[in-house]
DNA sequence: CTGAAAGCGCTTACAG
DNA sequence: CTGAAAGCGCTTACAG
């Protein structure tokens, strides 16, 4: 019995009926007569067939496939929401390929061909931390992509530029921590990660200022240290920080911008010797399945991050030209305690 | 300019030839002459033309698309894996598509339907953690699909069963890792995660029994606990050895399957006021991002995870029936000492 | 309710 | 080196 060569005419020629008729069951069509509908079911399942969905994609001009494009699988943060993403995906019948950042932001020669020539049915693009020295680039790979298919983001959509889109509000979910740090008395909060205010897409280091003015706190430049978001570059930053000022001055909360940054303070304040949380206290954010598993166990954002990849596939199929917020927890855990003193 | 709609007939017309030509010069055929070659590209970049792939699929039997299937990509090792499989497909002009685990062990109808249909030129399963109660069911649905598709194993090959494959040597990495703990001292090394013995298709803690029976150690049951491969189980399974145990025989060295499972044991000794490595040594597997950022920093197995997920495509695409094995190394952090006494 | 026919956008022999 | 034609496996009006 050949497996997986049948093709529609074979099921017509089994059946006995015409090609058009198939095509008919196959999409469920309700115009069909019972007993015609069980001649080709029949047929088929004794053929084991299963319609092309190639061929299908020619005709219809819908392929059913959907792309995703992620700075960093490796990060847990997009496992998530490439996990969120996928499963919504299936449930609507649809598949999902990841394709690597540098579909946007290479020079090499028209990086996005692959993507159009897969003739997808739709794009997401996670912009949370969009390369500030590619940022042009992207943008402009994103505005073209957008003709041709449609592409929904997930983070903030940069101002000026029209897209769908799913985010997370970074500058209140950054705010809620300088909030609660402040109800555990700490008045000297620092804040690593991210770029400078005025080109931070991801806004989180906005959302601290605004919490330090709300809090009637003093914002100052020795608090605030930028840096990539990896656990290396945390480690640095705070090695830095804590280097530039005297230990009286140091700060007794330190707001990461996301939980591989605040592993590396924690690893820094380790090897320093610095206890936590007595003398310094941690929060992280994205709660990484290692935040409980860190010691000491790390507070952190939960910012529900398969259900940001499910909507935004939601999104991109339904069309809707929306631009959504995810709500967001803080998770306490044992990195953060009442301020010393 | 109407963009992405432009079909190679256009192009044709655009340029004065037959789409015969346009296809030659599109593939990239060498009895073109060098004046049609031009007018023709010129006409493809003054038209933005990209050629479907789906049209393209259906006359050439070959999709330049890809599967894979894994059973939880948040685990990071999976993410490693799926990160160089992506990337090793994306040089080869191949996109990767992730398909959850559920087509293949669903009692739905016909879960693999998706994957045939999708006309995928192959498939990578990875196999590593067998499902024992589904495991019938997994093998029986990647023998089919073997006959529709090339499909490569990562993990290892079922005994009486082929597949093309490239597996880590589960029981070599733990037998280095008794010897390792052999070598500081350790007589009571217990084993954590994974299922009993005859049917573990992972075979680590096969590994970790030969290598017993190399350093003359006998083996025990008590320090023998089989969990799944999460941290809360890990923890759990410390837990219950523990407690059914007199301190005095408790193990001064553990081995956890991975690093999750390492993680849960981590935090376990950590209530317990179980102070590691002094009294107790730990081991992972998988080098996870965050070992070493654990506290004790862990030691564990990298085994070159997205080489083998590379590797796997490599094998796929080239059609070789091979079963290849990749080397690892042992990653020495502070979770180890010499054992006390 | 059913079928004949055109068409989707390419590739692939086959001629010339 | 180039083109006319058939074909890939479906869907979609259009007739009946």
């Amino acid at each position: 019995m050949a497996e997986g060569n049948a093709t529609i005419y074979d099921i017509a020629a089994d059946a006995g009926v015409s090609i058009a008729t198939v095509s008919r069951v196959l999409r469920g069509e309700a115009n069909v007569s019972p007993a015609t509908r069980k001649k080709v079911q029949e047929a088929i399942a004794r053929r084991d067939y299963r319609p092309s969905s190639i061929a299908r994609g020619l005709t219809s001009k819908v392929t059913h496939s959907l792309g995703i494009i992620l700075p960093k699988l490796l990060n847990p943060h997009y496992a998530m929401i490439f996990t969120g993403a996928q499963e919504e995906a299936r449930k609507l019948g649809y598949t999902m390929s990841l394709f690597p950042w540098s579909s946007l932001d290479t020079d090499a020669y028209d990086p996005a061909t692959m993507l159009v020539e897969r003739r997808l049915d739709g794009l997401i693009v996670c912009v949370e931390y969009l390369p500030a020295d590619h940022e042009e680039q992207v943008l402009a790979a994103l505005q073209q992509l957008k003709r041709v298919m449609p592409v929904v983001l997930i983070g903030c959509v940069p101002p000026g530029y029209d897209f769908p889109a799913v985010s997370n509000n970074n500058a209140a979910m950054m705010k809620e921590v300088v909030a609660y740090l402040v109800s555990l008395g700490h008045e000297r909060i620092a804040f690593i990660g991210g770029v400078e205010q005025d080109k931070d897409p991801l806004r989180r280091g906005v959302g601290y200022r605004e919490g330090l003015r709300e809090a009637r706190l003093p914002y100052t430049d020795s608090y605030r240290v930028y840096c990539k978001g990896t656990a290396e570059a945390g480690r640095a930053a705070l090695a830095a920080m804590l280097d530039a000022l005297k230990p009286e001055y140091w700060p007794t909360a330190v707001i990461a911008m996301n939980d591989l940054v605040a592993m590396g303070c924690q690893a820094e304040a380790r090897d320093r010797g610095i206890p936590m949380p007595e003398q310094l206290s941690l929060v992280g954010c994205d709660d990484l399945f290692c935040a409980p598993y860190l010691y000491p166990a790390l507070t952190s954002i939960n910012s529900h991050q398969q259900q940001t990849g499910a909507r935004a596939v939601q999104l991109l199929i339904s069309g809707e030209n929306k631009h959504e917020t995810c709500d967001w927890e803080l998770v306490e855990r044992a990195s953060c305690a009442r301020a010393h003193i």
